[in-house]
DNA sequence: AATCTTAACGACCGATCGGTCTTATTGTGT
DNA sequence: ACACAATAAGACCGATCGGTCGTTAAGATT
């Protein structure tokens, strides 16, 4: 891989791909057309095909794209908190904190890839599917975790229902309601659920 | 209003709203074109021209229609329940039961007009903003009341901002994953919240 | 019957879409 | 130096987009 053909290819790979996560979070995967996204990223259009096939091979590349992403701005951050209920915390304070500091313009690749995709069956909807399994059963493993340390009484599935449908609403409410409200209505939310299911409240902050 | 010519403009006119309401529903109001909306609803392309000036006054017309059939299906119904905590588990599981009945394709068209608008100023997002704020206030009042009633300890907006959450979240977790899960997640969320926040628990359903 | 109004149609327009093809540039190996 | 490989560019293609225009069919008015 020393190979400065490849590299500089890998550069501009990537930096379409960046540029391709970005968009997609605003108009989604299906609006985002190749030539916004050529312009945006600074290449040419056909110089595009040099890297996929078609269209739809960049966006199943982007989905693995915004999946690591996702797992380096959410999932990393909360491994530095010790396992079970704080970890839950710091795995939906981590994603509120993702939206808040507006690292994608539109806030949430994998809301609006859902939104858009689940009714269009396809190699894309399934990629999205296998994305959002993957982080829900990572949320769902989490509260496992809690309860199995004794500091949850909760149904794991239920409880990762409630935290992710929490969450991902803060993405619109933030955009067409009131912003700040929404962040703190979706932090509440979270909190006092866990402060009721916790038989130890002390793990979790005061307010 | 008697002259057949404007009543049977106003019998397509509705047709056409029918449709693009509900291809709306699955691929938003972007995603809609003019063309596939006339092969839909059995017009021509160009007829569609002498109901609205361009394809925004239709979609502006749409969110109106979406709305109306939002009233009729998740409020009306819920009115035949006694004002206080009841009703508002009562808005809840009407949406849920719209959803469930799969009375437009693609679940909710006003979730998918949201997430598709909230990053694209205009008309058609201040009118999708409206009619969210309208049905945001009026679930809002509902927990008002039984706050008033002393059916409910909670802070409405909060409580609302959940509720709605919760509910949304239903369209995208019942299409990519586990449909009766989803619906059965949602379902015993907010009741099991509006229990919690309940003095007298008996209004509520066992389980 | 003649006239006017309204809905609706088919043909067509420029722009843009995803995608192809040919060519130029850049770097590697001999 | 020369052949080869890989990235990228520009011109171009058919299809489809939102939208216009001229016309026709049906019903109302006199």
């Amino acid at each position: 891989m020393a190979d400065g053909r490849k590299v500089r290819g890998q550069r501009s790979r990537e930096a379409i791909l960046e540029s391709a996560v970005a968009l997609a979070s605003v108009d989604g995967l299906g609006g985002l057309t190749l030539g916004r996204l050529a312009e945006a990223a600074g290449v040419s259009k056909s110089g595009f095909f040099a890297h996929w096939r078609d269209k739809e091979q960049l966006q199943l590349e982007a989905v693995e794209w915004a999946r690591r992403q996702w797992v380096e701005h959410v999932v990393t951050p909360a491994l530095a908190v010790p396992k079970g209920v704080r970890r839950v915390l710091a795995l939906h304070e981590a994603r509120l904190a993702f939206y808040e500091e507006g690292v994608l313009p539109g806030g949430c690749f994998f809301f609006v890839a859902q939104v858009e995709f689940d009714d269009r069956p396809g190699p894309v909807k399934d990629r999205v599917a296998e994305a959002m399994n993957d982080w829900l059963g990572y949320l769902e493993k989490s509260v496992q975790e809690a309860v199995d340390r004794g500091e949850l009484r909760a149904d794991p599935a239920q409880l990762a229902y409630e935290i992710e449908a929490l969450g991902e609403a803060v993405v619109t409410h933030s955009r067409l309601r009131d912003r700040p409200q929404a962040f703190s209505h979706a932090r509440r939310a979270v909190l006092d659920r866990l402060r009721a299911l916790s038989p130890d409240p002390s793990l979790l902050p005061e307010d």
